[in-house]
DNA sequence: CAGCTATTCAACGAATCGGTTGACTAGATC
DNA sequence: GATCTAGTCAACCGATTCGTTGAATAGCTG
């Protein structure tokens, strides 16, 4: 989880893991929107990458990257958690909180499901 | 939304919102489940600070910290935009990709709402 | 006022981040 | 085989992060 949270805290990267959506792309056309070099663009890959939402899959020359919506989902689920209390249904919060003390939710707690 | 996510990206600070979820908290209580120096804790309290997740109401000696799940819902909705990524409905993905290109929705482009 | 409590602030150090450049590897192309 | 292209890797740099400690501030309490 940390890792995905800190790989969602980049712009860079969000626009990226944007362009995926629209299809797999090369580590060259992630690149492209960006006015760094090609290593440091490979540099972001390597970081969604390591939190499980990219998958690449390496075709002959290029790399080509695959959005990987698992972690994206997780991290979803993670903030589901508070969803009661901005829509203001605090009592669906207590009752989250009370389930908890004897559950342990995984979405909240040290795994990284 | 770097800062919220950023914030997110720590697990202590992850811990410190969940707790502030049962109701508000002084900053020696939200520090207390952690190993480490008072001023460390009140580190991470002024980082969620910034990303906004927390108001600080200063209660003669103590600082007692609120839950405010603004970002939060906004990072939820950020997510939300994968959400037909994840639930297997492509069909609904082109649609949102489509009528993007049109609107630039807010919270997938470079603004911080 | 003296002293305890809650908290912040400033300075420091080690580790990580985000970028650069130059060298390298491997696949395509002539 | 020479070379162009796609991408990684390693070294480096400056900025940021995460923790520390020691001192400062401000509110309570005797």
């Amino acid at each position: 989880m940390d890792d995905v949270f800190q790989a969602l805290g980049s712009a860079t990267r969000r626009r990226m893991l944007h362009d995926l959506a629209g299809g797999p792309k090369s580590v060259g056309q992630l690149a492209e929107p960006f006015a760094m070099s090609l290593a440091a663009a490979s540099k972001h890959v390597k970081a969604l990458e390591k939190a499980g939402m990219i998958r690449r899959e390496v075709r002959g020359n290029t790399h080509l990257c695959h959005l990987d919506p698992g972690p994206l989902a997780s991290a979803h689920r993670w903030l589901s958690f508070y969803e009661s209390f901005w829509t203001g249904r605090l009592d669906e919060l207590e009752r989250l909180l009370r389930a908890e003390k004897g559950t342990i939710p995984a979405s909240q707690e040290g795994d990284d499901t």
